[in-house]
DNA sequence: GTCTATAAAAGGATAGAC
DNA sequence: GTCTATCCTTTTATAGAC
């Protein structure tokens, strides 16, 4: 567990105030790495601590003076991809005004951007992690809701509001809106690559499914419309 | 238990031709039911064989005289699963012809039905644990694609392919219409229990989603316009 | 701070009595 | 056919040299 209290009179070690264990980042990151790559390949259960310090190039003790040992480890690699999740989804400058575009371009650019994001394989794979484990690390799964779901929901029912304001869409409950749209979304090809069927999916394919569900939606929140979802 | 055995001269057990290593048809329920909520309580990886045996109240030799090891067990009870899937769906009679009702109807029961199906404890943590697996049993996974998702697209693309052909409804392209549709009720609610958050959702909650699905997926297809999806 | 070597435990699978 | 007892590998975690 890494403690240095006992016999702490006062201050041990005046240099580099934390870093109880372990300090050298180089090291740190080729664990991280080849952890993030072994258990998104091989799931919680399936992996090992030698599996890790083998891939890392480094030897086990040192994997675990880094981490502590094999749940924090888990818990430090499935936060990091949470905290990446979206970054993707930042590279167009996100500008909070001045969304650009008729509602049909801006909602097959969301979607299309985001079809891309969960049909990665690192994605795939840290999702089934999460799911798998849900159970023996809640507060992960909790993570991963909040870093990635919800926050896409959120973003998408902002924009969705603003547009039912303009009159040009009507969407009385933003938020159930955003939230069908991603659902939509997370269809059969997900469902196919999550279970590892058949071979990765063209581009023709999502762009049809992108066209079906903006379609499909557009049509359900056409301006004129009092729908409420 | 107490056999003499041993010293038979010929035929010392001509009756029952097979089951050369257990037949006991009461002692394999017993493991497959333990087995099934260990499993899909802890996971494969999480999943001992002693703590199997334990929950089925024999010994370990016997759930390896009954299944051969771990892994044919663990595809025992998924595959035994899979094949129960869609049985609470078969509860109404499932007449070929004669759907009864408006397509509103026939489609919110459809939905409701679904939905209860995807979110029921026990399917669940099927899926969690048949999604985890993925990698290690793809043969699982193509099974329980085959089973579930599969064959409730094909019923309901059916089902709207009549109702298109009547001109009822607009769907030009049955199939994509109906995984659209299971697609949509795969949302919110289904993914929040999946990473066990929150409570079980109310029934409230799950009429409100059905509903929403229903009116989006009906303004998309109303009779008279020519969408493909 | 990192490595080598080892302890301690758990888990999958099997042998043999009855 | 089922149980008890055991084998042996794997795995988590730690101790000690440098």
């Amino acid at each position: 567990m890494a403690r240095q209290a006992t016999a702490a009179g006062a201050a041990s070690k005046r240099s580099k105030a934390g870093a109880t264990a372990a300090s050298d980042p180089v090291k740190r990151d080729q664990i991280l790495a080849a952890a993030t790559r072994v258990f998104l390949a091989s799931g919680y259960g399936g992996t090992s601590m030698d599996a890790i310090a083998e891939a890392a190039g480094v030897s086990k003790q040192t994997v675990y003076s880094h981490f502590g040992g094999k749940d924090a480890l888990f818990g430090a690699i499935v936060r990091k991809k949470c905290g990446q999740l979206l970054e993707p989804l930042r590279m167009p400058p996100q500008t909070p005004r001045s969304p650009g575009g008729d509602p049909q371009t801006v909602l097959s650019g969301v979607a299309q951007r985001f079809l891309e994001l969960i049909l990665a394989a690192e994605n795939m794979a840290h999702y089934r992690a999460v799911v798998a484990e849900s159970r023996r690390f809640p507060e992960l799964a909790e993570a991963f809701y909040r870093s990635g779901p919800e926050i896409v929901v959120d973003n998408l029912a902002r924009y969705l509001k603003t547009m039912d304001r303009e009159g040009v869409l009507a969407v009385a409950e933003p938020k159930p809106a955003a939230r069908l749209f991603f659902a939509m979304l997370r269809g059969d090809l997900y469902i196919r690559r999550l279970l590892g069927l058949g071979p990765a999916p063209a581009q023709a394919d999502m762009r049809r499914a992108v066209r079906q569900v903006v379609r499909v939606f557009l049509a359900a929140h056409a301006a004129g419309k009092s729908q409420r979802g």
